[in-house]
DNA sequence: CCTCGATGTCTACGTCGTAGACTCCAACTA
DNA sequence: TAGTTGGAGTCTACGACGTAGACATCGAGG
């Protein structure tokens, strides 16, 4: 990304390594993991993946917890946070924020526990998290039930992505499914076959707001 | 747990160690990891803990992988789904497997994330699922419709008793709370004060029900 | 009595996470 | 400018891990 060389005139290519930095790590990180999944991910892979020693991993991050920690804030970066609509409604604030979160992590179904597993706590996902209750405050939610409504969403996201990502990518190692007129094809397996994997998010994201909106007495 | 042993009248203790089955495995498992943590169980660990050859779980279980769903199911089957409140009306019903739900995961703090990560397949859980759908069928909800529902609300209730998990292990650590005055403390840790970490999963859960229940036209 | 399959044991292999010492070089100090 | 310092990358070592495969043991069935 930043490797603008100074102008050398003569040598062709002094090895020029773009040293390694934090951020680097975690994005490359992510990559191998979305490349490989989850379980075959190693440290020294990673170290070597980005042409340096096995363990250069642990002079930038103290241990494989604190490069997932990076792994997952480099994800939560990926929103692009700032391009959220926030002169809209607080309703469509939210709702595409929570669309946009899936759709992060689905970018990524290997590396979604890794995110799902660990609070984020960068100064990105604060300064967000601070805005978007400013801007519910400003629509007269209060404080403590703006941030009960945005847990519930947040949860309910990620527990979706992970489901999702999870289905998805065991799908081959499952039993078939069960077909029409067989004994298996329950009541389950045929309302199954009437939906799709992901057709209820959106209208769960619709049914909290409505229900946070309209709460019953 | 069975371990009864015949009226032997003189040998002391023949060591009369019980078989090893896949179900008690899978509880040991379980123990292991919600006394230890996930990240320091292991096969061997598991073989030794129970009695016998560190390398004897895979006598019964082909890999890791497979013995972790049978702790999911094992998790699973602490619902005691037979003791739900059938007989009531489908949102006492739904409510009230969440509720089970999330008080099973958040008594294994360090498994939820061993249940959130697989769907769980066994005949317990589809019986369970069949007999759900069935029981909202009978109160005029199609089960496409059935099915996206508890899909919702299965999701959230499983994010959040992953975030609620993850967040309490994590608690020591992380960083200190700022304190109210201090230039950190924003809007978001001023809203965290006045509330609790999960005093928000019962509203949701009446969110998703009533917004599922009153569709917006 | 003899076989056979299931269950538990043991050894071996390659990899992993992590600690700690080492090298090298750029930047700062005297 | 010579010397020092400290961070960045390297290398070696250690104990553990997951898994494969050969071996042993033992009860049931012919």
């Amino acid at each position: 990304m930043t490797t603008d060389s100074r102008p050398t005139g003569e040598v062709p290519e002094p090895p020029t390594r773009p040293r390694l930095t934090r951020e680097y790590l975690a994005t490359a990180a992510l990559a191998l993991i979305d490349a490989h999944g989850l379980r075959k991910f190693s440290m020294r892979k990673l170290g070597t993946a980005v042409g340096f020693d096995p363990m250069a991993v642990y002079r930038h991050y103290d241990d494989q917890e604190a490069l997932f920690d990076g792994v997952a804030e480099a994800m939560f970066d990926e929103i692009d946070v700032d391009t959220l609509p926030w002169d809209g409604t607080w309703q469509e604030l939210v709702r595409e924020y929570c669309l946009r979160l899936r759709d992060t992590l689905l970018r990524h179904p290997h590396a979604v526990q890794v995110f799902a597993t660990r609070p984020v706590r960068s100064p990105a996902a604060i300064d967000a998290g601070v805005k978007m209750l400013s801007e519910l405050q400003a629509d007269g939610i209060p404080p403590a039930q703006a941030l009960r409504l945005t847990r519930c969403l947040r949860e309910f996201t990620v527990g979706h992505a992970l489901a999702i990502a999870v289905t998805k990518l065991g799908a081959e190692r499952r039993s078939r499914k069960p077909e029409p007129g067989s004994p298996d094809y329950n009541l389950l397996a045929e309302a199954a076959d009437a939906t799709t994997l992901d057709d209820h998010f959106e209208p769960g994201l619709t049914a909290l707001l409505e229900g946070f909106a309209h709460p019953t007495s």
